[in-house]
DNA sequence: TGTACATCAGTGAACGCGCGTTCACTGATGTAC
DNA sequence: TGTACATCAGTGAACGCGCGTTCACTGATGTAC
């Protein structure tokens, strides 16, 4: 009743959660079974006990990807801020965050790995993330990004109050593609003959959006 | 002296760059020379003679995706064309390219290959792409997109004849980055329950990068 | 022009590795009476 | 409270696979005299 096989397996199921992120972290999305099981101490064959595939381990990593740029960005924001700092604090976060764990970041926003779909279930996850930048940026319209089309796709998110106009929302999504194409080409080494070090660059595109966006406080 | 040995060698060069190129399309960047091989009919240890490595195969393989894309831009692009569509049209033909060779894509701006650093010799070709977009949007200065540090990173740009104005090159390197970063998202298939299908927002974004370049006839 | 030697493309076997997953098993924990 | 049975975590061996790369080899092409 005190449930020792129920706590014992709770608790593997975290070292196992715990050495996959770490072999992740330090080997690339394209984590192993039997590496993961290695680092637990576990024979590999144990590990399906708690995870039936390789694929149920990875979309379990990929949620907790997701939980752990959420937790970045919610500890990083600040509502009292103005707009436009505040959305420059969350890009920073999720620069710095990228950088820290570059193969966590890459395991969500890099390339889809082979054989590897990311299920239904990975979905909320990713949107916690894309709602801190939605309750910053999607306040008010934004000019040239409306259109029926575009309005509709996104009346959703205003339905669920995750954005307060379809057009910012729009702006927004499009505004976290330019930092994620951004963290991307910096990790992948495209900026180094260039923007190197990528700070001021960094610096000048957040500034940009927050005019884009309309938090400058015009 | 008809050099029938260098003629076939080129030849089976060729055939191999081929198969590389058609394996990675369909099974994606992390190619093996053994399914090279098998492509092009020859015995894996074969592959040998031609590229000592399979680093050596995937770094011909980096400069000819950059060379495609690069011809591809260069074949859509239109000097007559008023900026901001001729900008546009850049956009438009880098998506397309990538929608249509995504693993490609993936091999040039996707998550690095575990264990593979592109070297230098790629340097030049990735330049060739990105001069296409310079070569459009960085004519004039653009205001946020200044400051000591930047000015000074990107003078080699403007001394190259590459950009017109540090400033501008500095802003088309983050236009850049939010192309990329657009794409690497659809691809990804982050964008599916929302700006779906993701024309629409495409095309919004492209229309506020001519703004924020100034390519929009003002 | 013909012969002797050097070069090189391609073969096939092998080395040593890591992988995902299955399976029959042992021994410990939990449950029903 | 004690006993009989069911559940389950972890083991160790195995299957069948694909990989990058090396090596001694054969036979064809090229070169020097």
């Amino acid at each position: 009743m005190a449930g020792v096989r129920e706590q014992n397996r709770a608790e593997t199921t975290a070292r196992i959660l715990a050495a996959a992120r770490a072999e992740v972290a330090e080997h690339g999305a394209d984590m192993s079974m039997r590496a993961v099981a290695r680092r637990v101490g576990l024979v590999s064959s144990a590990v399906y006990r708690y995870f039936p595939t390789r694929e149920a381990l990875l979309t379990a990593m990929v949620v907790e990807s997701y939980g752990r740029l959420d937790r970045a960005l919610a500890s990083a924001d600040d509502a009292d801020l103005p707009g436009g700092e505040r959305w420059a604090v969350l890009g920073r976060a999720t620069r710095a965050w990228a950088k820290d764990r570059t193969h966590e970041f890459q395991l969500i926003y890099g390339t889809p790995l082979p054989g590897y779909a990311a299920p239904p279930e990975t979905v909320p996850a990713a949107a916690a993330v894309a709602s801190h930048f939605l309750r910053v940026g999607a306040g008010s319209p934004v000019e040239g990004f409306g259109g029926v089309t575009l309005e509709g796709q996104l009346a959703g998110l205003v339905d669920e109050g995750l954005a307060a106009s379809a057009s910012g929302a729009a702006a927004v999504l499009a505004e976290l593609a330019a930092l994620v194409g951004f963290v991307t080409l910096e990790l992948g080494g495209h900026l180094v003959g260039t923007a190197d070090p990528a700070e001021p660059l960094f610096e000048a595109l957040l500034a940009r959006q927050a005019r884009t966006l309309g938090l400058d406080g015009g």
